[in-house]
Order: structure tokens, then sequence, then C-alpha cells
RNA sequence: GCGCUUGUAGCUCAGCUGGAUAGAGUGUCGCCCUCCGAAGGCGAAGGUCGUGAGUUCGAAUCUCGCCAAGCGCACCA
């Protein structure tokens, strides 16, 4: 439960009463819910803070001040509610009872790692399609930001209460495909021992279809030595593409990723989808048969010439230009069959559509989100994250990649390298839409500027102060805490719970603006009051979680530090990241 | 030339979708272990929020201009 939106009902329905009693005019409901009840910028101001009398205080002809007077004595009279205070221009400053912290502390313990979950998506349907790496070969560090990205977001949304479907799309169709069974094709050849040259220009070189081509052997024999390309090529498609999406499997499975649909753009052509979608858009009258304008970054010693095309009228959805959607020969352009399959999301029941790409694709986003306007009618939406690229380095030193100096690095070999739990949190700690350093010496460094390093600190410190708690009670922590105090909690104590009882809103602010990566802060801030504590207990032995002195306090302390763990646990799950016992 | 993203402390970055005195880490300086995990904690110093205007009770946040960086701008996906 989010405490904050929780108040804010409470002074919504204050003031509905209020204005029935006649103690404010009556004014349109909905303004009623146009104010905020935050956390204040600063802890000494109190625990939650109103701009209600800022904004409404007009409405009702009266001066902030005056609003906040009256306002101030309702207040008081709430149950969980010890002061209240008017501070800045017309700010209300509440202080909370001790046994309001002691209640949201019991609701943490109770709900465990689903502490956070809420249910503001209303079980909406939602298609997240990320990664979607062409089947060509393994995925590549450059496909690592957006697969974690996307899954983290899928996990997010899911915890805020969406139906998250996460979803692939394989790009089985086309020119590429047939580019990359023949290179398979050569090395089929190779595998039977034939010599082959170094493999064309345009054909796929990687090494990983020699494993392939070495399996087609060991299947078929030489079934398609002296085949044509006619007669091998559908098979060694279907082949290629079988055993590429498999090592991608394998890749995504390395980083913790599942996916619920994997779709095939050549299932979905084979199915008309992309002559309904010509159908549909010629019947809305947007389409047209002519020539576009040469590309606005065209250097004026570059060719151009104009062709006659089927051309989709994608700027009345606001787009720059018109989009092709058949090329002069007659043939489609990849983007009707990428419109055939939103379409397709959307003939499966999702309205709330969320595509998740590398910057490098931004050209990409007006087009379709005319087209998904356009061809759903405006019921469906898309939305693009789109990922900035990473910087790697090595201690420092920026790494180059590319595939012609072989120089690049496979997402497995980062994994294998950093891990999978440190890379997706460290990729959880920038916004997707800012460049990410990441330098692969630095996010296993051990210390406290490592935030993955951090709060799994924390996590195995509390772990640690579990296991001792334990021992000394001779019982589970679970077990002993039942009948736990809480409101023998001091005051630096009951501050770590106040940050804790704020989970709930961390996460529903995050998902509603779509940025996972604000959770990595607030689980670094929850580590570090963690931290503190931890020291106080250094110089004042009274102070350590296990006082065997006092066996209550401890029970209550004990407490704390499970609620604690609970809400690292809850954020860990989102980010796909095992929380640490011991390290 | 146009579009998107970004510009906040020396460095790397947050900043709660317009709120109060702009925050962390790192680096620099000072302090804290006869051990519940010092892989940590406490403190000092450090900012004209790229820049110029505008909107209003109130702007790092919204609008416009300018400057700078990254990415993109074909019938390639």
């Amino acid at each position: 439960m989010n405490i904050f939106t929780k108040l804010k009902e409470d002074i919504e329905d204050l003031l509905k009463s209020e204005i029935k009693k006649g103690t404010f005019e009556a004014i349109e409901e909905d303004l009623l819910s146009r104010f905020s009840v935050e956390p204040p910028r600063d802890a000494s101001f109190g625990d939650m803070s109103t701009n209600v009398c800022l904004v409404l205080a007009s409405r009702f002809h009266k001066k902030p001040f005056e609003m906040a007077e009256i306002l101030m004595e309702k207040l008081k009279a709430f149950p969980d509610i010890e002061s209240v205070e008017k501070a800045g221009a017309g700010f209300l400053n509440m202080r909370m009872k001790p046994q309001f912290w002691a209640k949201q502390l019991e609701e943490i313990l109770k709900e465990g790692s689903a502490y956070g979950e809420s249910f503001i998506g209303n079980n909406e349907k939602v298609n997240i399609e990320f990664t979607s790496a062409n089947p060509t070969g393994p995925l590549h560090v450059g496909h690592a930001r957006g697969a974690i990205f996307g899954d983290c977001l899928s996990s997010l949304l899911q915890k805020v209460g969406y139906d998250v479907t996460r979803e692939y799309y394989i790009n089985d169709a086309g020119a590429q495909v047939a580019k990359l069974a023949k290179s398979t094709y050569l090395r089929y050849l190779e595998a039977l021992g034939e010599k082959i040259d170094e493999i064309p220009e345009g054909l796929y070189p990687g090494e990983y279809l020699k494993d392939v081509g070495a399996l087609i052997v060991q299947e078929d024999g030489e079934k398609w030595k002296n085949a044509s390309e006619e007669e091998y090529l559908p098979y060694f498609k279907k082949k290629t593409i079988h055993e590429m999406m498999r090592l991608i499997k394998t890749d995504l499975e390395l980083a913790g990723i599942k996916f619920d649909v994997f779709s095939s753009e050549k299932k979905i052509a084979e199915s008309g989808q992309v002559d309904k979608v010509m159908k549909i858009l010629t019947d809305k009258g947007l389409v047209y048969e002519g020539e576009l304008p040469p590309p606005k970054g065209l250097k004026s010693d570059e060719d151009w010439e104009p062709h006659k095309m089927t051309i989709f009228k994608s700027t009345e959805f606001g787009d720059e230009v018109d989009r092709p959607l058949k090329r002069a020969d007659g043939s489609y352009t990849y983007f009707t069959p990428d419109i055939g399959y939103q379409l397709n999301k959307y003939e499966r029941g999702f309205k709330k559509l969320i595509m998740v790409l590398g910057a490098d694709h931004a050209g990409y986003v007006a087009r379709m989100k005319a087209a998904v306007k356009a061809v759903t009618e405006g019921k469906a939406s898309i939305d693009f994250e789109l990922g900035q690229m990473i910087n790697f380095s090595e201690n420092g030193v920026p790494m180059k990649m590319s595939k012609r100096a072989g120089t690049l690095v496979w997402f497995r070999d980062l994994l294998n390298d950093v891990g999978k739990d440190v890379t997706r949190f460290y990729m959880m700690t920038r916004k997707n839409d800012s460049q990410l350093e990441f330098d692969l010496v630095k996010v296993k460094e051990q210390s406290k500027d490592n935030p993955v390093f951090y709060v799994q600190y924390a996590h195995a410190r509390a772990a640690s102060v579990r296991k001792k708690a334990e021992n000394f009670f001779n019982t589970k922590a679970d077990e002993f805490i039942k009948d736990a105090d809480l409101s023998l909690l001091g005051e630096e104590e009951i501050a770590l719970v106040k940050r804790l009882a704020t989970w709930p809103r961390q996460v529903e602010m995050a998902a509603s603006v779509y940025e996972p990566h604000r959770l990595s802060y607030f689980l670094y801030d929850v580590a570090s009051d963690f931290h503190s504590l931890w020291n106080l207990g250094r110089t004042d032995e009274t102070k350590r979680f296990i006082d065997e002195g006092n066996v209550d306090l401890t029970k209550a302390r004990i407490a704390l530090v499970l609620g604690m763990m609970n809400v690292i646990a809850s954020g860990l799950q989102i980010f796909g990241v095992t929380p640490a016992e011991e390290m």
C-alpha cells in the first residue's frame, strides 16, 4: 500500500465532507484530486507534506494560510497523525505517530518480497517487445542493454499490476535470411572437406555457422552437396534460423531473461497479414502511388534517382515524410510487414504496446506510431523506449568493437566475465536514454562506489545478523519476531522504517515513467541507512542489532533487519538479481 | 540542413513527472575498529543546474531562441 496515496485519498474525503458541511465552497469534483502528498524534501519538516492549500485555496476563494488553519485542526484528529504544521507558502507538514510506523513494518514483514506490489496497472494487457535481434548469430554486447532493460521494465510493470507479455520478434523473412542460408551452405561444403575461399562480401563470416554446417553434415551427410540453390535454400534457411535462435535463447537464459512469445515474421506474413495492412490503409485512403523527395541528409554529390512507389501517408499522423510500403519493383519494404506485426499484436488483444530499441532506430519511431494509429484507428498506442549506447572500457581504456576486426564481445562473454547479477544491476544504475559507461574492471570492484556491491553487501550483512540471532534464540527468525514489540525501536531505527515504507511509492513512480533505474538509487539509500545503523553499534554496544542483555529490543531490531531484507529482495527481484546471503 | 536524446560539484551520475536551503558516489582533507562482516561509518570542502529570455505564488524540471556532445535522417533492417 502506498501510504502517500492513502493519505491523499483521506484528505480528499475530508474536503468532500467539509464542502458538505459548508466549510468550503462546492467546486468541481475532479479539481479535488489536483494536489499531491509527498515526502518533504527535508525529513526535519515531517513525514508527509501536502500542497493542497497552495493548489486549492484560490478555488475556495481563500488564502492558502487561511485554508491551512482550517485543515490543520481537522487533520490533527486523524488517528495516525501526531502533529501538523504550516510551512513555507502554505504547505502542511505532518508527522505520523510511532504506532503508524510500527504498522508499516508489520506489513513489510507480512508481505515479504511481494511488498511494493500494487494494482495500478489494473491487470491491463501490455506487450513489451525487446531484443528482437536478427537471428544471424549470438547476441553481442550491443544487445545487452535493451535485453536487460526490457526484462526489468517488464518485471516492474508486472509488480504494479499489469498483465505483461515479453515478446521477441524473429526477423526470419527477407533478403538477409537468404544470405545467411548461403553462408551456412558454404560452411556445410567446408565441413564436407571442400576447400572454400573467404566468405564473400555481404555474406556472414561468423564462426558459429561452421557448427551449423557440421551439424547438417552429421544429420544429412552429402545430401545437399550437389543441390541447386533452389533446392537447398529453404531447408538451410529454416535450419540456420532454428540454430541461431537456439544460440540466442541460450544467451538470454544466461542473462536470466525468459520470453513469453516468439513471433515469426515469416509466419505472420504467410498468414496474409501484409495484404491485410495494405487493404486497411488503402480503404482508408492513406495509400498513393508517387515519388518521395530526396532524403534530407543527402550530400549534393550523391546520386538520387526518384522512383515511383506505393506510399503511406504517414504525415497525416505526425510523421515527417510519407513512407514507402512497396518498392518500385512492387516488393514490400521492411516497413509493411512490421506494421502487420504490430496489427497482429493488437488483434491478440494488446492495446498497450511498448518497444525497446537502440537509439540508432530513433528514425523508426514516428512512422510506426503513425502506422499503429492508422491501422488500429487510434485504439492501440505504441511507446518506444530508446536505449543509448554503452561505452565499454577496461580500466578506463575504451574498448573498440567491430565485427570486421573480430574484437566484438559477445553478450555471453560479458555475462561470463562480469556475472549476470552485476551486469543486470549495473545497467539499472543509469537512465535508459542516457549514455552508459561500463568498465569491465570497475563493475567488479567491491567497494561502496559500486552500487551493485554496496546493496548486496547490506543484504549479506543483514543475513549474517539474522543467522547470529537465530543461533542466539535457537529458533528461526520468522518465529521469534512474531511477538516482537516494535514500539521499542528508537529514532534511528524508525528512520529506516520510514524509508522502507516509501517503497511502494517508489515502485509506482518508477513504473509510471518506465524508469526502473530509479529503484537502484532507492536501494542504495536503503543500504546506506542500514550500514549507518550498523556502525552505531561499533561505538555503542547497546545499539547493536543483537543486544544480549535486552531480548525484547533485539527481537524488534531483528524484525527491522528482516524488513530491510524484504525491501532489498523486492527490488532485486524486479532487476532479476539474486540477493546475496553471503559474499 | 532537419529530427531525437543529453548538458547539474574536478570526475561519474541522481533529482520523486512545477515545490521549501539542488543531492549521492568518487577524488582531496580530518576522525572512528579488544572484531554482531572496516568490503563499513561520521565530518569538512566543492554548484551562476550549458546559455539568454518567457510562463506563475514558485522553474534544474514547462515554452522559445542560441551553444555543445551522441545518435539518426533511401527503395537497409
